[in-house]
DNA sequence: CTTGACCCTCCGGTAGGCGGAGGGTGGAGG
DNA sequence: CCTCCACCCTCCGCCTACCGGAGGGTCAAG
């Protein structure tokens, strides 16, 4: 019923390299039937070609070998299944995702960088309810779903209509991960509740220009205000803060997102001259 | 019109990490505009943040620093778009590669392992005109794809109606990267033309069974193929055939094809027992 | 003058293997 | 029995595109 191969006939039962078979064999993800013991010789069984094709499969899809190791070594269908499908979702996140960046890309070399409109603002200190995180670049995206899903929430709930932020750590930008702040303000009165916190916000004087569309373009108006800070302005310490005026929350396409980025100066630059 | 930032700022600026543009410096991808002879302390440009925000853009999109280079220090319009325009249809075929393995994922786990029709036979000598290279599995579709467009063109041309085949190295299986021949069988007379080779391949005895379906299953026929021929038979030399029954050249979808897969073997077997 | 936030370089590690050196094995032909 | 050649072994270094941290210099505010 089954019969026993070499490493190379075993390379060509199923497609994969001697070397990549070494490979898991060293890191146990598919260990040979037997091993004999004078030569050293890997010796696999045709029971084996299954288990290797499915691996070989999961690896086609760039599912990284820990992923694949829980697939082939899950107890049973549903653990399997489970694992399967979320790098499938995974995948097709990062398939929109592609595709945005596609279009932001197009967009990037043909519009001209348009002008832009530099507003200077006091903000006077505010409280506000917080989700605070060390929160990666990668992981941004569901970690803002989830928070402002939340604290969506908790406005509908206490009939909050202040417009929501976050606030991200200079960190963030430089060593791509670092504290994020998503916050909902509200009256100095209100009452803490669960799972978010209550914190101050400083008051500071912002640099800030709105940015019209998906979050995917963000890097270009960062680029702009910052640089119109850099020539115009003294920066002063603290994070940098988004507004999202308008963003999925509001059941609005991406292309309808606005949102504040907002820069924080020591002081309104006096014109030059 | 552009002012002087430090690393951290420009990170700021650009959404690149520190640690990134320090490599990207050390390659000479994107050199900050001068460096303090004193301090060593890097300092760029405002006027570097559009071009830090391309290469960003086309590492979001996987295209590999290499080829970025290419983009950014392309002299001109024509040779950008046109580096960038293969790069997007790159990865159009990946996505549809991966669609592929999906599709044959969930088949691989929904149906079981059918019953494998296999059939001896001896295949003898014959002349072919051919194209031999060596060729690397990452690469082998858009192989196939020139090869026996011209195999096809040069079929019409001279009226030959053989079915085209092509032969797979030892090593293209276990090294990822071997020796195909892609032929067209012809007369023993056909006289020798431009661009491809009149080859003549041995006669031997193959195993033989049908793959049906599209290209991206063929490793569960090549195991199954594989795993009788080693139970049952004792393997040849050389290397192993495919016969293109049907394919794309046909004007049929995929999920038409018909490969005949053959595996070289010493004689026919004869029945156990 | 100290403090703390920056910045520097250098070294090592990550995933998922590939490439090659140096050397042992196995079976077929002479 | 010898030899040949294909096959197999292990080990080491390399690849991409960075990240993490150690150890140490720099700069501006207080």
């Amino acid at each position: 019923m089954t019969a026993s191969v070499t490493i190379g006939e075993f390379s060509r039962l199923t497609h994969l390299s001697v070397k990549t078979l070494h490979h898991y064999h060293e890191i146990g993800l598919l260990a040979p039937a037997r091993i004999d013991a004078s030569s050293g010789y890997r010796r696999y069984e045709t029971a084996q070609v299954p288990v290797a094709q499915l691996i070989r499969r999961l690896r086609d899809l760039q599912m990284p070998l820990a992923q694949v190791r829980a697939v082939v070594e899950a107890p049973d269908v549903q653990t399997r299944d489970q694992t399967l499908r979320l790098h499938l979702d995974q995948m097709e996140r990062e398939l929109a995702q592609t595709r945005d960046v596609v279009a932001s890309l197009r967009s990037m070399l043909t519009l001209p960088v348009g002008e832009l409109a530099v507003e200077y603002r006091f903000m006077p200190a505010f409280r506000a309810y917080a989700v605070t995180d060390r929160v990666s670049r990668d992981s941004i995206d569901e970690w803002c779903e989830s928070t402002f899903g939340l604290l969506g929430e908790i406005a509908g709930r206490y009939g909050i209509s202040a417009t929501a932020g976050a606030t991200y750590g200079d960190e963030f930008f430089t060593d791509d991960v670092g504290e994020v702040v998503g916050f909902l303000p509200v009256a100095p009165d209100q009452p803490a509740i669960d799972r978010v916190g209550l914190v101050d916000l400083p008051a500071s004087y912002f640099a800030i220009t709105r940015h019209d569309g998906p979050y995917a373009d963000f890097d270009r108006t960062y680029g702009a205000l910052g640089s119109h800070v850099a020539e115009y302005c003294e920066v002063a310490p603290g994070p940098i803060r988004e507004l999202y005026l308008t963003g999925p929350g509001d059941g609005s396409a991406p292309s309808d997102f606005r949102t504040e980025i907002c820069w924080p100066i020591q002081r309104i630059p006096t014109p030059k001259g």
